[in-house]
DNA sequence: TTATTTGAAATCGTATATTATCCAATCAAG
DNA sequence: CTTGATTGGATAATATACGATTTCAAATAA
């Protein structure tokens, strides 16, 4: 009588070639394969149970976000990130969000304010208990809820993209500096009462992108000359 | 005796999933596969004889470049554009140049700028053939050469792959518009000027943008009041 | 040491089978 | 007679298995 639903469990809801490429990202990102690591299709399709074109598809797709490598009748590999590519990310994340959060200005509301203050909020919690993972992940979270409403959909697809970017480096090779976190949570606190108090978008894509240029700064300086507090 | 060099012509060089990925991309920016034209893999596998496997990643490539919609079992098809994409590549590839030819500045030698003149000579000319296929294409060379020289490679490629997205539109439903070009080319010297002068690269990053801008808003206006010259 | 050869390993491409989606014709109900 | 749902067939994407081609490295010989 009622339309009947697929009880046959028609399957997977995902193309096994989507499975591969979730499987495959999600080793990159947890760092279980590490940079330069040969991605061979045969292995993997054989650990997951599938033939390798699925898992071609999935490397092919990965090439064309930029975490792997991909050479011609060689393979593939998990994409190398050394601390330049960090620099060059921190730049155009520090574009592309500053931009975005200027146009988003506008259409920002009071309940998204609120949103963000609990954030910061919770991100001093995590730095009182020492816990880089959340405070990371939060940090995230704020700037992307203040660039979020950006009307140019295009520009805050790139800032999330070069955020992902970033989370691929972070698990490898970034160290903490609780010094320039708590310097940031300030600034956080800062562009909110610029966004609330300006009445133009001007100010506030120099201050995002100060914002990261800071970081940048802290980070170079800490990597260089070893261990010297801003 | 010798090493066999490959007489009988191992081949083209090119893999046949980079054939079909050019041959479709062609296809598209000449407007043969209009905007919604549905991509049937194994039509385009036999035009091209080749299975359909490459054709497959061919498209797949051409999706993660945002010219196709891919939509799960049911194919691909050419992605449609609205004048409201033009806004949003226009917008973001102000801000993108702008950042890059500002980062640009510091590297761009006296011979940079010779060809930038040159270019710009040769759009004045395309002007007085009323040319505009060729005015675009030189309007294009010129931003890519100011910006070409930046450090950074990312700006670079994200402001590179927008341009082919406006190139994507501009072929279905661009409308020239003489008195911005003669404009455009007025600012195209200014802006030569600025980077000769100026010792900082600020001012750069928004004259760059502001150029864009201008010629967004000619476009704008042309489109909801008709022609209604600036 | 250097150049050539040989073989293993992995990708690239084809042919074929399976599965999902779409569309039109048929049938039942109002 | 019209409208809505159902079903069957056609079309096209998805996946597999197998063969062809390329690359890289180790071993051999001059």
């Amino acid at each position: 009588m009622t339309s009947t639903p697929p009880l046959i469990t028609t399957s997977t809801e995902l193309s096994k070639a989507q499975l591969a490429y979730l499987w495959i990202k999600e080793r990159i990102t947890s760092g279980e394969f590490t940079p330069g690591y040969r991605l061979v299709l045969s292995t993997i399709a054989t650990n997951l149970d599938m033939s390798v074109v699925p898992v071609r598809e999935a490397v092919r797709r990965l090439e064309a976000e930029g975490s792997v490598n991909f050479e011609r009748n060689v393979g593939a590999s998990v994409a190398m990130v050394d601390e330049s590519e960090y620099r060059v990310i921190m730049e155009t994340l520090g574009v592309l969000e500053g931009a975005a959060t200027a146009l988003s200005f506008a259409y920002i509301t009071d309940r998204d304010l609120a949103v963000a203050r609990s954030i910061i909020r919770e991100m001093d919690e995590s730095l009182a208990n020492f816990d880089p993972k959340t405070f990371t992940q939060k940090n995230q979270e704020f700037h992307q809820i203040l660039y979020s409403k950006c009307p140019n959909h295009r520009l805050t697809e790139l800032a999330d993209s070069e955020w992902e970017r970033l989370n691929n480096i972070r698990t490898s090779s970034f160290s903490f500096v609780p010094d320039r976190a708590r310097e940031s949570v300030a600034e956080h606190y800062q562009l909110l009462d610029l966004i609330e108090t300006s009445s133009t978008g001007r100010g506030i894509e120099e201050a995002v992108r100060a914002h990261r240029t800071a970081t940048l700064e802290t980070y170079l300086t800490n990597h260089w000359k070893t261990h010297r507090t801003l």
